[in-house]
RNA sequence: GCGGAGGUCGCCCAGCAUGGUCAAAGGCGUAGGACUGAGGCUCCUAUCCUGCAGAGGUUCGUGGGUUCAAAUCCCACCCUCCGCACCA
C-alpha cells in the first residue's frame, strides 16, 4: 500500500471512530446545512460528481473550522427507468454494454452476473459510491443516508404529493411523448438507439373536404395561416393512402403510415380501404374557411412518412410548392397520365398573403430566382425554405385577404389562429417526429399522446410569483446565475410528474402511476433532518402517516394524538420536530449548471409551495460541467473516469485539488491527468517542505522579515476566507496553495534558513487553510506539527489587522523592486557584473517625497505650488536646484502607487532604507554572485565613481554596477 | 429558434462591477542553471517585441465610440459553450 493510501486509511478510520462529521442539534452553536443532489445509481460515482460535491465538502469543512455546527447528509437516487433498462440490457446479453460495465465501471464478474436484478445493480453501485465518497474525504454524516426506494422515504414523498395536490398544484391532462410501440413506454434520450434530442412537433391539420363527397383531406402544416394562400393540394401519386373512419364520425384520407400514427394520438382509426395516391389526382376539394374549390395535383416530393402525407400548396410563400407547380406548368402534359386536363395546372396563379420586408408580392418565386434553384431536387430548395419561413415568421404581416387577421404579424397571431380554427372545427392536431427515433430495442418510435397524465402545474402564475420570492431572498453562487433562475421560473410549464414504469413512489391516489425522478427529489433535504431518528429508532413506514410529517414540518396537529395512532413516542416526535427546526432550511445546495432548468428550479418551486419563508432555501451554488482533457466526459468516448479510479491513481487530496483548481463560477473545469499527477508530486514535496520546517523551527526571532511574513499571511487568510465564503473554491485554493507557498519560499530565501518559530507558525496557518482542500495530508502534517486534535476541527485562522506591518511590507517591497530594477539593467546592458553598489536617498529628499505623497493622495500636485512651499523651508532652500529635478520624478513615481499604499506610506513616514538593504546584503550577494555595497547619499565617504547617488529617491535607491 | 454563460499574452485561467496602481496575478508548458551516477521529482532564473542603466513600443474576439486615460464604459458585428422537458 502506498504511503498516500496509508495516510488516507489512517485518518478515515480516526475520523469515523471519533464521529467527527456526525452532527446533532446544538442550540449553543450556529448551524450550516449543506447538500448535494443525490446521484443516480445506474453507475459509479465519477469525477463529475466529485467536482460538484467537493465544492460542497470544501465549504462544509471550512465552515466547520470556523466553528459552525455543520451537517452534510448524503443519499442515493434509485427512482426512474434507466436502472431497469440497464439491467435488461445485461439480461439480454448486450455485449457492448457488458463490456462497458466490466471495463469502465470495473464491475467484477460475480457481481455483473447478478445485475439482471436492477435492485442488485443499484445496491452494488450504492455500496461502491459510498465507499468512494468516504475515501475522497467527504465529511458526511452517514446516519441520515437512505435510497429513494426505502418505504420510509416513500412515505415522505406521499406526504409531499398529498400536500401539493391539496394546494391544486397537481393537475391532469394529455401529453405527447416519443413512444416505443413494443416496450409500450415513453422513450427518453437514454433509451434511444438513434434520434437523441428529437421531440414531438405539433402539426395543424386543415380539414379540406372533397367536393361532393363526405371525405376529409387533413393536410398537415406548421403554417396554418397560409390557408389563405392555398392554390391546390399535393398528393404523392405513387404512395399508398387509406380511407379511414376516424372517431366513428368522419372519413379521412391519409397516408398508410399516418393511419397507424394517429391510432396512438387519441384517435380511433378504422381503415376502410387502401389505394394509390394517383386515384385522387385531378379531383377538386373545398377550403372549409372560404368554401373556394381547388384541384388536387401530383407531388412526387411528398413524403408520406411525414404527418398525414397530404400537403396543401402555397406557391407564393413556399419555395417547394412553387418549384413543384412550375415543373408541372412547364410540362402540363404530365396531367394527361392522370386523365386530367392540363388547363387545370396552367390556370393556377400564386396567391400572395404575406407582406415581408425585402420581398415583393411572391417571396417564394423571388427567392427561387435569386438563389437560382433548378427544381425540387435542388438541395438549395431546403435552404430557401428555411430562410423564407424564418423571415416571414419574424417580420411578415398578413395582407388584406386574410380575414380578421389582416395586418397582424405571424409571430403574434399564430397561436390565436390555431385556436380559432380548432373552435371552428376546421382543423385538428397531429404530432410527429422531425427525424426518426429508434428505441434501444430497435423498434422505430412514434408519438403517443398520453391521456390522464399527471402534471405539476408550474404554469400557475401564483406559484411562479412565490417561487420568485424564494429566489429573491436566496444567496446564489455565483450571483450571475440568478438571471437563469428567474428565466427558468418564467419558462417552466406543466411538468409530467408521473410515469407508468420504473422505480419510484406510486402516486398515492392514482394506481399505476409512479412519481418520476425529477419530481421526487425536490424537498427531500428536509427528510435528512429526521431520517437519523427514523433509522436509529427503526420507525416503520406504516407509522409515517401524513399527520406525522404535518406535525414535524408544519407544527400541525396534536402530539399526544399522533403518538397514540402511530406508536411513535411523543419524545421522538418532539425530537424530530426540533431537529428539523434546528437544521432547516439548508444553507447551500450545489450542483452543475445543467440542473438549473430542472432539478434546482423544481427544488425552489416545491419549497415555495410546501414551506413557510423561514424554511426557504438560503443558498444555491452552480458550477460548470466537468470536461476531461478538453472534452465532455462520456463512457462511449472512452474518457470516463470513475471517482474510485482517480483516487487510486492520484490519491484523494490530489484528486480533490485537481478538480478544485480547474474552475469556479459557471466555467467548465477541465480535468487533466497531467495536472492531477503534478499535484500529487507537489504534495509530496510540500509534505517534506513542511516537515523540515517543523523539525527545525526553534529560533524565535522578530526581525522585519518575520513581521513581513506574518503580515503577508494576514492578506492570504483574508483572501482565502472571503473566497470560500463566496464559494470561489478555485481562487481560494490557488491562494492557499500557490501564493502562500511562494511567500514562504521568499521568506526562506531571504532568511537563508528555515529554523524560525515564525515560519512554523505560518506553516500551521497554511496547513489549516489547506485542510478543506487536502484533508488527509493536512491531518498528517498537523499531527506531525505536534497538534493532538484534528485539523478538521481546528479553528480557522482569522484575519487580524493588528498583525499587519506596513513598514515591514515596504522594506521588503524595496528589496524586491531593487532586485527587479537591477535585473532589468543587467538585461539591457548585458554586462558581467563584479560589484553592485546601492545608494539610498538623502534624508532631505524624504521630506519632499512625503509631501508629494500627501498632495497626490488628497488632490492634484501642482509643481509650482510645491516649489514655492519648499523654497520657504530654510532647510531645503539651499538645494532648490536639485529639488526642481526631483519633484517631477517623484510625482511620476507617486502616480504609479495605489491610494492604499500611499496612505500606508504616509502612516509609516520614513523607513531606514540603508538598514533594510544592509540586512539583505547576504541575500543580495548570493543572488548576484558578486560583491554588494550599500551607502546612503548622506555618507560622505561613499564609493561613488559615477555620482549615481544623486539620482536616488526614496523607495528607489540608485544603482551602480561595475 | 428561445433562454443562459463566455471570448485575455503557447495552454488553463485571474482582472472587468468601482476606467489610471495592467505588459496584465497564479498554474501548466518551454528554455537555462542547481541537485542526482543518470532520470523523475524538487529548487532557482527567464519566458510579447526592442533596448549596453532601471526605458520604450505593440497587445486583452472584430470594428467603431466616450474619455486627458479603456482589458475594464457604450454601440454594432463575429465566434464558442450550456439547457430546451417527462429524462437522469
Amino acid at each position: 500500500m502506498s504511503q498516500t493510501k496509508q495516510v488516507e486509511e489512517k485518518w478515515l478510520a480516526l475520523w469515523e471512530a471519533a464521529c467527527v462529521f456526525e452532527a446533532d442539534p446544538n442550540p449553543a452553536k450556529q448551524k450550516i446545512m449543506v447538500t448535494f443532489p443525490f446521484p443516480y445509481m445506474n453507475g459509479p460515482l465519477h469525477v463529475g460528481h466529485a467536482f460538484s460535491a467537493s465544492r460542497v465538502d470544501v465549504y462544509a469543512r471550512f465552515k466547520r473550522m470556523q466553528g459552525y455546527n455543520v451537517l452534510w447528509p448524503w443519499s442515493w437516487h434509485w427512482t426512474g427507468q434507466p436502472l431497469l433498462g440497464a439491467s435488461q440490457r445485461v439480461a439480454r446479453g448486450d455485449q457492448e454494454y457488458i463490456r462497458v460495465l466490466r471495463e469502465v465501471d470495473g464491475v467484477p464478474e460475480e457481481h455483473l452476473q447478478k445485475f439482471v436484478d436492477p435492485k442488485y445493480m443499484a445496491q452494488y453501485y450504492t455500496n461502491e459510491g459510498k465507499n468512494a465518497a468516504k475515501h475522497i474525504g467527504f465529511s458526511v454524516d452517514w446516519r441520515r443516508e437512505f435510497t429513494t426506494v426505502w418505504p420510509t422515504f416513500q412515505k415522505f414523498i406521499e406526504w409531499q404529493y398529498k400536500n401539493l395536490r391539496e394546494q391544486g398544484y397537481v393537475t391532469r391532462g394529455t401529453h405527447p411523448v416519443v413512444w416505443c410501440p413494443k416496450d409500450k413506454s415513453p422513450t427518453g434520450d437514454h433509451d434511444r438507439q438513434s434520434g437523441e434530442g428529437v421531440t414531438p412537433e405539433q402539426y395543424t391539420l386543415i380539414k379540406y373536404k372533397l367536393v361532393d363527397k363526405n371525405v376529409i383531406l387533413p393536410a398537415a402544416t406548421f403554417r396554418p395561416e397560409t390557408i389563405y394562400g392555398i392554390t391546390n393540394i399535393w398528393i404523392n401519386p405513387d404512395a399508398t393512402y387509406v380511407e379511414a373512419t376516424v372517431n366513428s364520425s368522419e372519413i379521412w384520407v391519409i397516408s398508410q403510415e399516418a393511419a397507424e400514427k394517429l391510432k396512438e394520438q387519441e384517435k380511433i382509426v378504422v381503415v376502410n380501404r387502401v389505394f394509390k395516391g394517383r386515384e385522387l389526382v385531378g379531383k377538386t376539394f373545398e377550403n372549409p374557411l372560404t368554401h373556394e374549390t381547388f384541384p388536387i395535383l401530383p407531388g412526387w416530393f411528398i413524403d408520406t412518412k411525414v404527418a398525414t402525407g397530404i400537403v396543401f400548396s402555397v406557391p407564393a410563400h413556399a419555395p417547394f410548392d412553387w418549384l413543384a407547380l412550375r415543373d408541372l406548368q412547364l410540362k402540363p402534359e404530365v396531367m394527361g397520365d392522370f386523365g386530367v386536363d392540363p388547363q387545370v395546372v396552367l390556370q393556377i396563379k400564386p396567391v400572395s398573403i404575406i407582406k415581408v420586408d425585402g420581398f415583393g408580392k411572391y417571396p417564394a418565386i423571388e427567392i427561387v430566382e435569386q438563389m437560382d434553384i433548378k427544381d425540387q431536387q435542388d438541395p438549395k430548395a431546403n435552404q430557401a425554405t428555411k430562410e423564407l419561413y424564418k423571415k416571414e415568421f419574424h417580420s411578415g404581416k398578413l395582407e388584406a385577404n386574410c380575414g380578421v387577421y389582416v395586418g397582424k404579424s405571424i409571430r403574434e397571431v399564430k397561436d390565436q389562429l390555431i385556436g380559432d380554427f380548432g373552435k371552428l372545427g376546421i382543423s385538428d392536431v397531429m404530432y410527429d417526429l422531425a427525424e426518426s427515433v429508434v428505441c434501444r430495442c430497435m423498434t422505430p418510435c412514434v408519438v403517443k399522446i398520453l391521456s390522464d397524465q399527471w402534471f405539476l402545474n408550474y404554469s400557475d402564475s401564483k406559484w411562479k410569483d412565490k417561487t420568485k420570492e424564494v429566489i429573491a431572498q436566496m444567496k446564489i453562487y455565483p450571483e450571475t446565475a440568478r438571471t437563469s433562475f428567474y428565466a427558468t421560473t418564467d419558462w417552466l410549464k406543466e411538468w409530467a410528474c408521473a410515469r407508468t414504469t420504473g422505480f419510484g413512489t406510486p402516486l398515492p391516489w392514482s394506481e399505476g402511476w409512479i412519481i418520476e425522478t425529477l419530481s421526487d427529489s425536490t424537498v427531500y433535504m428536509a427528510f435528512y433532518t429526521i431520517n437519523k431518528h427514523i433509522n436509529q429508532s427503526n420507525i416503520s413506514p406504516e407509522a409515517l402517516i401524513p399527520e406525522v410529517f404535518d406535525y414535524i414540518y408544519h407544527g400541525k396537529g396534536n402530539q399526544t394524538q399522533i403518538s397514540k395512532t402511530t406508536g411513535i413516542t411523543g419524545e421522538l416526535l418532539e425530537a424530530m420536530r426540533k431537529e428539523f427546526l434546528y437544521w432547516y432550511p439548508f444553507d447551500l445546495r450545489n450542483s452543475a449548471k445543467e440542473l438549473v432548468p430542472n432539478h434546482l428550479s423544481f427544488c425552489i418551486f416545491h419549497h415555495a409551495a410546501l414551506f413557510p419563508p423561514e424554511h426557504w432555501p438560503k443558498g444555491i451554488g452552480v458550477n460548470g460541467m466537468l470536461m476531461v482533457e478538453g472534452q465532455g466526459m462520456h463512457k462511449s468516448k472512452g474518457n470516463f473516469i470513475t471517482l474510485k479510479s482517480a483516487i487510486n491513481k492520484y490519491g484523494a487530496d490530489a484528486t480533490r485539488c485537481g478538480l478544485m483548481i480547474g474552475a469556479e463560477g459557471m466555467d467548465d473545469p477541465d480535468w487533466r491527468a497531467d495536472n492531477a499527477n503534478d499535484l500529487k508530486n507537489k504534495f509530496e514535496s510540500l509534505k517534506s517542505f513542511v516537515n523540515n520546517i517543523i523539525a527545525s523551527g526553534k529560533q524565535s526571532e522578530n526581525t522585519a522579515l518575520e513581521r513581513w511574513l506574518q503580515s503577508k499571511m494576514q492578506y492570504r487568510i483574508r483572501e482565502v476566507t472571503e473566497s470560500l465564503d463566496e464559494l470561489k473554491t478555485r481562487t481560494a485554493l490557488q491562494t492557499a496553495l500557490f501564493e502562500v507557498w511562494n511567500d514562504l519560499r521568499w521568506y526562506i530565501q531571504r532568511k537563508g534558513s528555515i529554523n524560525t518559530v515564525a515560519l512554523v507558525e505560518a506553516v500551521k496557518v497554511w496547513i489549516k487553510m489547506l485542510a478543506p482542500f487536502a484533508p488527509y495530508m493536512c491531518e498528517e502534517m498537523w499531527s506531525q506539527a505536534g497538534e493532538e486534535s484534528f485539523v478538521s476541527t481546528a479553528y480557522w485562522p482569522k484575519f487580524d489587522e493588528n498583525k499587519l506591518d506596513f513598514a515591514a511590507e515596504e522594506q521588503e517591497k524595496l528589496i524586491i523592486d531593487m532586485l527587479t530594477d537591477t535585473q532589468n539593467i543587467l538585461k539591457a546592458t548585458k554586462i558581467t557584473p563584479k560589484r553592485f553598489v546601492f545608494y539610498t536617498a538623502a534624508t532631505w529628499k524624504w521630506q519632499i517625497y512625503l509631501k508629494i505623497l500627501e498632495k497626490t493622495s488628497t488632490g492634484e500636485a501642482k509643481i509650482s505650488e510645491l516649489m514655492k512651499e519648499f523654497s520657504n523651508n530654510t532647510e531645503l532652500k539651499p538645494c532648490m536646484k536639485d529639488i526642481a529635478v526631483l519633484v517631477p520624478k517623484i510625482i511620476k513615481a507617486a502616480t504609479k502607487l495605489s491610494s492604499n499604499r500611499k496612505a500606508n506610506m504616509i502612516k509609516i513616514q520614513k523607513i531606514d532604507e540603508k538598514q533594510a538593504i544592509q540586512n539583505a546584503l547576504n541575500f543580495l550577494k548570493d543572488r548576484f554572485n558578486a560583491e554588494v555595497n550599500v551607502y546612503s547619499e548622506d555618507d560622505k565617504n561613499r564609493y561613488d565613481p559615477k555620482n549615481r547617488a544623486s539620482i536616488a529617491i526614496p523607495y528607489q535607491p540608485a544603482i551602480y554596477i561595475e
